[in-house]
RNA sequence: GCGUGAUUGGUGAAGUGGUUAACACGGCGGAUUGUGGUUCCGUUAUGCAAGGGUUCGAUCCCCUUAUCGCGCC
């Protein structure tokens, strides 16, 4: 079955909805997080479930090079290989088009992307036809259009190039695509610029896909541009289809998406931050590292209801964290997920009530003062 | 007691008679947005055991003292 969308309520632009998966119904706007070679790392599906966490992601490219597609699908699919019984989106090896070649011109030709393995230095070729492949066989829930994610900045000249040549492999994909249980999603590309940004969303939608995801964001460009690009490209997504705002999870920018009509962001930020000592709070970002925090025996937040905040203290998780200990990052994982998913319930219930933008007033305005405390 | 070798930041240490004393670890702070990366970036000794001398100039040369090591009575 493929997933269905239902559009239950609006508040201004923000959406609240239902996204019905064959592991499940799911509120929107929802966190996915990420897990990469499949597993959200440190975390155990358990913890996940407890932390309320619904969709997560994997990596086509990470799982085709180890441990190969084949021995998932012999595992019986990527749910029963990692132990998940909820949704998985998977995404098609896009973003590594972005990170990984790195030479644009002469990587990235018509036919696929060219890579040097990160584990052996192996030539690799990826196409719009074997990510699509691959990820029918992983048999995730959601599957990914193989795009490129353009850099920025970018010239008007390559981000018109590198859209059109997007659509051109969406469509390759989507001819190849062959998977009863999994659905498929459109990316919209165009860099910072409106037109394309109007001509990939339109001629994405033409293809007819189960949900659009905006791309091409938060490759550090500055946060107005990021906000434009989901303006430009939004409108001309279609009502009954989920949205979905690809590698986006600062809280605030959560808080932007939403307002802008978004229901789906994934987010590498609150696992690696975890791992490198940072804490999501409602005052901010912390840094639990900090020499300040070396006897402060109150957890990472008073309220959190997050099972680290429930059983440990600021300065064991420092203690953890400086010593190098993984559990460290376990327990800021733990906390940094349950924040972010924590965010997304109450913006849901917001929307709900008609109070999504003073909620969000209220968010930001505790979120940004963390500087006098 | 005599002889001898050392003494550089929190630590391990490099180094030179002449502008800002390597490097590493540690400390302190920051970054991180479809995860190659226990990652990346700042910053951290106005001072080279103490005092005196030689010199235009000494952490580097000389003397004295202190401390530590080694050898011999």
């Amino acid at each position: 079955m493929k997933i269905k969308y239902d559009l239950l309520k609006n508040d201004g632009k923000a959406r609240y909805g239902m996204l019905h998966t064959n592991y499940g119904s799911y509120e929107t706007p929802m966190f996915m997080p990420v897990g990469t070679l499949a597993n959200v790392k440190t975390l155990t599906p358990e913890e996940l479930k407890e932390m309320n966490s619904a969709v997560i992601l994997s990596n086509t490219y990470h799982l085709w090079l180890r441990p190969g597609e084949d021995v998932v699908a012999h595992a019986g699919g990527l749910h029963k290989f990692m132990n998940w019984n909820g949704p998985i989106l998977t995404d098609s090896g896009g973003f590594q088009v972005f990170s990984l070649a790195k030479n644009k011109k002469k990587d990235i030709v018509e036919e696929g992307v060219h890579f040097k393995s990160h584990l052996d230095g192996k030539d690799l070729f990826l196409t719009p036809e074997l990510s699509i492949q691959i990820q029918n066989k992983l048999d995730s829930d959601i599957a990914m259009s193989f795009d490129e994610c353009i850099p920025y900045p970018a010239t008007y000249e390559y981000a018109k190039a590198s859209t059109e040549r997007t659509l051109r492999w969406a469509k390759r994909g989507k001819d190849v695509f062959n998977n009863e249980n999994q659905s498929l999603f459109g990316i919209v590309q165009g860099g910072k610029y409106e037109d394309l940004r109007k001509f990939s969303a339109e001629e994405t939608v033409k293809m007819d896909f189960d949900g659009y995801s905006i791309g091409g964001t938060s490759v550090g460009e500055d946060k107005d541009t990021m906000y434009k690009m989901i303006d430009y490209a939004i409108k001309y997504l279609p009502e009954d289809k989920p949205r979905y705002l690809m590698g986006v999870g600062e809280p605030l920018d959560l808080l932007e998406g939403v307002e802008r009509g978004i229901d789906m962001f994934d987010c590498v930020l609150p696992t690696r931050i975890a791992r490198h000592g940072n804490a999501f709070t409602r005052c901010g970002k912390i840094n639990i590292k900090n020499a300040k925090y070396k006897e402060d025996f109150t957890p990472i937040e008073d309220n959190c209801d997050c099972y680290t905040c429930k059983n440990y203290t600021k300065a064991y998780v420092r203690h953890l964290i400086v010593s190098n200990e993984s559990l460290g990052g376990r327990l800021l994982s733990i906390h940094n997920i349950r924040f972010l998913i924590k965010l997304m319930e109450e913006i849901r219930l917001a929307i709900k009530e008609d109070r999504f933008v003073s909620y969000k007033k209220d968010f930001i305005e505790k979120y940004t003062i963390k500087k006098t405390n």
